[in-house]
DNA sequence: TTGAAAGCGATACCAG
DNA sequence: CTGGTATCGCTTTCAA
């Protein structure tokens, strides 16, 4: 409805050249403070606000970002978003989250994310086929990848040690006696859950143990995935004292799973997830598991972006940073009773 | 690192003119089958994409939406974005979150999203200034406001019967005999906890009740505004035998606060939320709520953006929708014991 | 320190 | 059904 005003009208109501108004938009080159503040003022009088477009398609830049999500209502990502935030909204740029969610892959959706041009992407880069991952490596677009170790070429990468992370879940029920411990993984293509599996068989090999296959189980990373996991695992055989999952949503479908079977826990079969979101705490028994540094993640992916962007570091080596985890025990996993260290094994 | 193709490129592979990749593009006007394979052959092999800039320069769209939030962190949000996706997305649109989160008020924020020149944004309208919303109305950018009455000149808005929804709650309490009920209240501010201030009021109205000022205490929407709101009334009275909260993060806190007090709920104190988050049904004792239709609120809210942007209804009178809410009982608030009724009041 | 003018890459109008 | 071309609103180079 308004007027729409350009910048040919700022000029004319400063009394200057188009360029100038430019120049003092963008500080690129120096304006004296007379003409500045004729500027100034005369961009806010007509409430002057640049086309975005119009100045993307001669910058090159658009100064916003994009976080690409493969789901949003899992609360571990809205974290990230805000840890990015942190570091994002103070250099002036606009952050984007885009949910990828009912994709298939991700695949349509980064098309459609890259074509938009955002300065950087972040994304996590499992699930990218081949394909996508050059053409990420084709397109102008700046990505740093989540929680991966998965190679884009020339894209740094931050993620949380999952291996040890899990590893750590894993070897704290055995040093409580459990010993028949299933495991509760995500899909099975994807990256964290490579490397949650990993941990699981570190812990155990560390503990001079053996991992029967059968003791793990795929299903999704929701809390469905942790009844059907609940489900596979007890057709396999039912006299499981632990049960480990690869995050926290699945950890809470699981111990309803377990409760509806009239399972006790801990004292039947202790629990533990992974991630740390704020339900871990709220359920009963509360959850043991693993604090994931997501908004620390999302700030060290901004930092790494703007770092290539601000042109500092733009061609700089490729960085993979790893942030640590820690183990937060809760009451899913307490001692078992005395009595059930003789029966098992 | 691509050679960056444009549209001229893939006019000459194709040997057409630039007017006719634009129409096979936009579907604009009729295009010869024998055209259209030739010039989409030669987008293909080109890996052509359209500068989103140059594009939305000239035609006045980004074909992008954004969902301005106050906190991506609350569960209900990435619901309503859940809910838009499911319409924007196959009519070919983006979906962008932004979170105001730190912002003071989301008027710094709003000018930047304004700025951006998205098609629509859905944003909720309280918490905005006299200016910010003329500041809306003036731009090209069409809006709806979400889950508040505030009036944005022009702009549809889609809310849930949040009056309703509290009334509903509460008229479940008296039910239960609770008669000593306090209320913790969001940000007194704020839009949602005017409307179920209202709907606590006229839950005591229809009973015949009268309401003391000193029952509502004013905090946050968040589980630490519950513990600040259980102390606080606390402070005023000890002899409450239900607390309702408006909304679920704050009832969680607040039933972490009574615990801490040991309190048992909801033998001494029944507990209610609001919402119906995933959390509710997760904390023990569960929460009794309100089931909140985030996602169907998402759903409204694109819709009626995309009526109003792809011309039918484009100056069609302003639409005010609200959607009904339903009542989730559960443990939080089961029947008082024989006993409490004759010592209460 | 400032101005003039040349594009950036698409769309949309005007012809044919 | 197709082609030519002005134009969107800004940034950037070139001159002064």
């Amino acid at each position: 409805m308004a007027p729409e005003v350009g910048i040919a009208e700022v000029a004319r109501a400063a009394g200057v050249s188009v360029s100038t108004v430019s120049q003092v938009l963008s500080g690129n080159r120096p304006v004296s403070e007379a003409t500045r503040r004729k500027v100034t003022a005369a961009i806010e009088n007509l409430d002057y606000r640049p086309h975005p477009g119009a100045r993307s398609l001669r910058s090159r830049r658009t100064e916003s970002i994009a976080l690409l999500v493969p789901d949003i209502t899992n609360p571990f990502y809205p974290l990230v978003a805000v840890g990015m935030q942190d570091i994002l909204m103070p250099a002036g740029y606009l952050l984007s989250v885009v949910d990828a969610g009912s994709q298939t892959g991700s695949g349509h959706l980064l098309r459609h994310v890259l074509e938009r041009r955002f300065d950087g992407v972040a994304l996590h880069a499992d699930g990218l086929s081949e394909n996508d991952r050059r053409r990420i490596t084709d397109s102008q677009t700046r990505v740093v990848a989540l929680g991966s170790d998965i190679e884009i070429e020339g894209s740094d990468y931050v993620e949380s040690d999952d291996v040890g992370g899990f590893a750590t879940v894993v070897a704290h029920l055995l040093s409580t006696g459990r010993r028949a411990i299933g495991f509760i993984a995500g899909e099975e293509v994807a990256d964290p859950t490579k490397l949650r599996v990993r941990g699981f068989r570190e812990a155990f090999a560390a503990a001079g143990l053996s991992v029967a296959e059968s003791d793990i189980v795929f299903t999704s990373f929701t809390r469905e995935g942790g009844h059907a996991g609940v489900e596979a695992l007890y057709a396999r055989r039912t006299d499981w004292d632990a049960i480990v999952c690869a995050n926290d949503l699945i950890a809470i479908g699981a111990m309803e799973s377990l409760r509806g079977r009239g399972i006790r826990i801990p004292d039947d079969v202790a629990v533990s997830g992974y991630d740390d979101i704020e339900a871990a705490a709220l359920v009963h028994p509360s959850l043991t598991t693993v604090e994931n540094p997501a908004r620390e993640i999302g700030r060290t992916a901004a930092r790494l972006l703007l770092s290539r962007l601000s042109g500092d570091n733009a061609d700089g080596p490729t960085q993979h940073i790893t942030l640590a985890t820690r183990l937060v025990v809760r009451e899913s996993t307490a001692s078992a009773p005395e009595t059930r260290t003789k029966g098992m094994q």
